[in-house]
DNA sequence: CTAAAGATGAGATTACGG
DNA sequence: CCGTAATCTCATCTTTAG
């Protein structure tokens, strides 16, 4: 595991230093956090509405005036740190005891992380939510309408996002006028387009911000959110808005107009999280819906991810050349070995970890006979999918080089170099796939054409950067958040190899980043212009077989740091270009 | 000491067939 | 409608080899 302890410089291959932001000459080490927004706007109605609604829950609860610290722990908060925050707050500062308890929650590592129990957000609102249709859609109907659609002579993929989108209720007439329009809106290329979802957001006063809450996924009672998932947040064909060569019947969207514009922001992360997770981050992320994409369409990998951002979403270019798309195609070699049984074309997620040498061994031997049986045919492919491996030689299979994941990722070929070879397999298994990630951020290639100055957070490897420079876009200022020393010199050196001009600025630990950083770093470049970072997705992915713990767990709750840091820049900007 | 190998399933979504 | 099977997953921890 990473340290988190700090190092202040690092060795890049070429013996130079690389200059590391020490927070502690702005901050001790103490307050780092303890302005943290205590200047800020509270949303007291929200908290008010809060209150009351767990009031009128439990009526066992205290009243607001009577005691303080039960009033605080029946929202669900630890007693220890209710008694700390009113002790540092004062007794009368319900907002700022409030902003404390939410800021802890969010930073500390909770050891005991049920005993964070909030409210539910969404409870005041769920009653006007019931809007939202019931899931018994999966009727006969159901092919029945496809094929009637698919015979009209539209295509399946229209038919099946209309269906998606309008439900499998909806009459053939309806769903028809819907792909007719879609198809339209495309041809005419208008921008606007209706609110998708039938689900109210949560509009308080817009000037003020939202600090909704992790939910307690433990507990056990109807949850509105789960309807919304299976509504929404449909996986079945993961083109988000669109990927090269398939657009989906529609993509425009309507984002909420405090986030419309700069500076921009790109969240990422695991696609396939447990239950509610991205309902929570989409919540804390301005209601924006996230992007499920699976980088299949860019690459002979798959990797299904999701992704919330404010970017424009129309005039997206791919980036050139379009890479290969299947494993033929990626790795040549393999083609003249591959039995013609094992029918992938496509490899599955490219991850952290890979198979054994022990593991292809027992595979080759299984084979070596030159006519395997059905048992061993099923075995071997399952264990093929299982670890990547794919076909290298008479009999043999073996993992994936590390080039060949740069190269199905996206980067440049020994963009890890240096590294060691299991190291090289985590942060390459750990990164963006640049090819997905470009194509989003293409948009913002005419809207800078003399740079850019961007905030990367959980750089990793530079995927981000990389993903940038590619697009051509300059980087005049950037600033990397990173904890791991080696993914820092990976980011270092490719920027020297590559002669990039523009100012790069390392930091360790994103839990460092204040206020005085962020202000000092906007007024020095002018403001940023893009906040983009995947926080970690340790306890969200599936192959965790130990701590999955949500967006609550250890690494995963990093996640309320990219909030932080991008509230405070979105707010800071916002000051800025008022006075 | 480092690096590799091996053991450790659950959770969520589809697919499919009654 | 339902249950069941199949599929896949930005991983962690301990032991072993060197």
């Amino acid at each position: 595991m990473d340290s988190r302890s700090s190092s202040h410089t690092a060795t890049s291959a070429k013996g130079k230093e690389i200059m590391i932001m020490d927070p502690n000459v702005y901050n001790s080490p103490d307050d780092i956090y303890a302005d943290w927004d205590t200047d800020d706007e509270l949303e007291m109605e929200f908290f008010e509405a809060t209150l009351q609604d767990k009031g009128a829950s439990s009526p066992g609860s205290s009243s607001y005036n009577s005691s303080k610290v039960d009033h605080f722990v029946s929202m669900g908060f630890p007693e220890k740190r209710v008694v700390q925050a009113i002790k540092e707050n004062g007794e009368d500062n319900d907002e700022a005891i409030l902003n404390s308890l939410l800021t802890y929650s969010a930073i500390e590592d909770t050891s005991s992380g049920d005993d964070i129990c909030l409210d539910d957000f969404s409870d005041s609102d769920g009653d006007n939510c019931r809007a939202v249709k019931g899931t018994e859609r999966y009727s006969d109907n159901k092919d029945k309408t496809i094929s009637i659609l698919v015979d009209m002579g539209y295509q399946i993929e229209d038919v099946l996002i209309a269906i998606e989108r309008c439900g499998y209720e909806t009459p053939i007439e309806e769903l028809a006028d819907y792909i007719c329009a879609a198809e339209m809106a495309k041809v005419a290329d208008v921008t606007e387009f209706r609110p998708p979802p039938q689900i109210p957001r949560i509009q308080i006063d817009k000037k003020r911000k939202a600090f909704p809450k992790v939910n307690e996924r433990h507990r056990k009672r109807p949850d509105i959110r789960r309807e919304r998932s299976s509504e929404s947040y449909s996986h079945k064909l993961m083109i988000g808005y669109g990927v090269p060569g398939c657009a989906p019947a529609v993509c425009h969207r309507k984002l909420p107009d405090h986030v419309v514009g700069p500076p921009y922001f790109y969240y990422e992360n695991v696609a396939l999280t447990p239950k509610g997770v991205w309902d929570d981050i989409s919540r804390f992320l301005y209601d924006i819906e996230p992007e499920f994409v699976d980088s299949i369409y860019f690459s002979a990998a798959a990797r299904k991810r999701g992704y919330i951002h404010n970017l424009p979403i129309d005039g997206r270019q791919p980036l050139l050349p379009i890479p290969p798309k299947t494993i033929h195609e990626a790795i040549p070699d393999t083609k003249k070995w591959w039995p013609s049984w094992d029918k992938r074309t496509k490899l599955n997620c490219l991850l952290t970890c890979i198979g054994s040498a022990q593991l292809t061994e027992r595979i080759r031997k299984r084979v070596l006979s030159g006519d395997p049986s059905e048992a061993d045919k099923q075995f071997v492919v399952e264990q093929c999918k299982k670890w990547n491996l794919v076909w290298v030689g008479k009999n043999r299979v073996a993992v994936l080089e590390p080039e060949d994941m740069e190269m199905l990722l996206g980067f440049p070929r020994f963009h890890t170099r240096g590294l060691s070879r299991t190291d090289r397999y985590k942060t390459l298994g750990n990164s963006f796939q640049i090819d997905t990630v470009a194509y989003h951020l293409s948009v913002l290639k005419p809207l800078y054409p003399n740079g850019m100055n961007v905030l990367s957070l959980f750089s990793g490897i530079g995927g981000a950067e990389v993903a940038l420079y590619k697009l051509g876009i300059t980087l005049n200022n950037v600033v990397s958040v990173e904890i791991s020393p080696s993914s820092r010199k990976v980011l270092q050196d490719w920027w020297e190899e590559n002669g990039l001009q523009g100012k790069l600025i390392h930091v360790d630990n994103v839990e460092k980043v204040d206020k005085g950083m962020l202000d000092r770093w906007i007024d020095e470049f002018n403001g940023f212009d893009l906040v983009i970072g995947g926080s970690p997705c340790n306890n969200l992915a599936g192959g965790n077989r130990r701590t999955r713990d949500g967006l609550e767990g250890e690494h995963s709750s990093l996640f309320f740091q990219y909030y932080r840091i991008l509230n405070h820049v979105r707010d800071s900007m916002k000051e800025r270009a008022l006075s």
